[in-house]
DNA sequence: TGGGGCAACTGGTCCCAACAAGTTGAGCCA
DNA sequence: TGGCTCAACTTGTTGGGACCAGTTGCCCCA
């Protein structure tokens, strides 16, 4: 037996992963408490919550004070990323193109949104071209569905291109933002996603309201002009417990 | 003081994740011993380990028994999505696209292949638009980068459709797999790529040598006829310590 | 009958102790 | 000097125990 050389907590962990597997504990159900582990699987409550603690940072249960661990029920949305930049599409909707795509879905999207001058980090400064510490307008925009905390969105432009003009105001004129900057020159024709995935830290933790053991899925967009000017760089971060990714390639619409 | 509310082991936590962002524990360097900080914070060794076990989870320091803790380096290699459908590109190279994208970054790439036919998954079978329990022929990939694990890679086919034919077979002939398919009358021209990330399975764990606290990011690409029928479905599982995937959107190639 | 409070659950935090197992380097022996 | 052993570190596992802090529902009282 390979069990046999197995820590104990992760064998518990074995099982109760295959049960919930199985569909023997459905999502949404509640598992046997701590002490009741305790008692089957005759080890002390300190192994019992090493084991529990390992399917949490899984992300197949959650731990709740006072009532107990239940397997998590799975609630996903879309945000199509090909084709959130799409002009057209974002005029005749008169919405934020995340909107859009949400309520396509059915449900209430919302956002909140400020705005601040901050000294650039060096990957953001870096992706802009400008010098470290160089000065950059962020709009941070908390997204909500059905009133839920769902992902943020930051974006990030140089501060010596937008000063005095609309953009460094506080609200929501998404749908008019790459069009102002086309006007003023700085036209966005090709973009760059880096995609890659994080365990929050705290801060995420509380604005996204996330629980243990859900990944941040992260995706970086860089907006460059014709001549290769980095015009904004974006950065997007979805709770992967709420949020899918995609991309669509390709095609007779693209040729 | 908002810290007389939090726990210890989380206090202890935000302390040395200050540090290490101040850069006053650097990357490869190593942390003091789980008795030490005992010491240091005036905590027992179960909380310290509560506190460490935290930025293990985070990612940000790995532990080794008999060593100690050390935090942790990158090393992050870019995987282009976007280009690696590129057909062009992949019959000049005789090679797999992801092969090409490694040595051009310096490093050098190898696989393991081996071919299975199986009983379709539910999320396979309904991107495949297969019945449940339908037979698929399964290409697994196994990646590595300077002898390392580096990701991996399951192509999924209708075995109605490829039985009989070399991609039945082992061996690497992904440099004409999709040239094959079209010449049967499957000619992909389009995809659809959903990403996500989640946390390994100990499985995954093992095939890829994954330390505690790395999520996978998942990339499920869905290839599709002219007239929308699906070819192939391939799920690349790429641990984030190490892949960044990036998609190149718009601009003068495209559109 | 309505409402409040309390008892009995649940997980969360923290302490102590002991031994197993991997790593490293000093020092001894051939 | 070369190689081996072993002691002294390190983290890993597991067992106790105690008390704190949410949640829930029963039951009693007004």
């Amino acid at each position: 037996m390979t069990t046999a050389s197995r820590p104990l907590y992760a064998q518990l962990a074995d099982t109760l992963r295959a049960k919930i597997a199985a569909g023997e504990y459905e999502p949404g159900s509640k598992l046997p408490s701590e002490r009741a582990l305790c008692e089957t699987y005759s080890a002390s409550r300190n192994t019992v919550r090493l084991g529990l603690q390992r399917l949490v940072a899984e992300g197949l249960i959650v731990a709740s004070q006072g009532r107990g661990y239940t397997v998590r029920r799975p609630d996903v949305l879309v945000y199509n990323a090909s084709r959130s930049e799409d002009h057209d599409r974002r005029i005749s909707a008169g919405v934020d193109a995340w909107v859009q795509d949400i309520r396509e879905q059915g449900r209430n999207p919302s956002q909140r949104i400020s705005v601040s001058i901050e000294r650039a980090e060096p990957h953001i400064a870096s992706r802009l071209e400008l010098e470290p510490d160089a000065l950059v307008l962020v709009r941070r925009r908390l997204r909500f569905v059905d009133d839920q905390p769902w992902s943020s969105e930051d974006s990030y432009y140089a501060y010596e291109v937008v000063k005095g003009t609309p953009i460094a105001e506080p609200g929501d004129i998404q749908q008019g933002v790459i069009a102002y900057m086309a006007s003023m020159g700085y036209v966005q024709t090709r973009y760059v996603d880096d995609v890659t995935a994080a365990m929050p830290n705290p801060e995420q933790v509380n604005e996204l309201q996330l629980e243990p053991g859900v990944p941040l899925l992260i995706r970086t967009r860089t907006g460059y002009t014709d001549d290769e000017k980095p015009v904004r760089v974006t950065v997007t971060a979805m709770p992967t417990d709420r949020n899918v990714l995609r991309y669509e390639l390709g095609g007779p619409k693209r040729g």
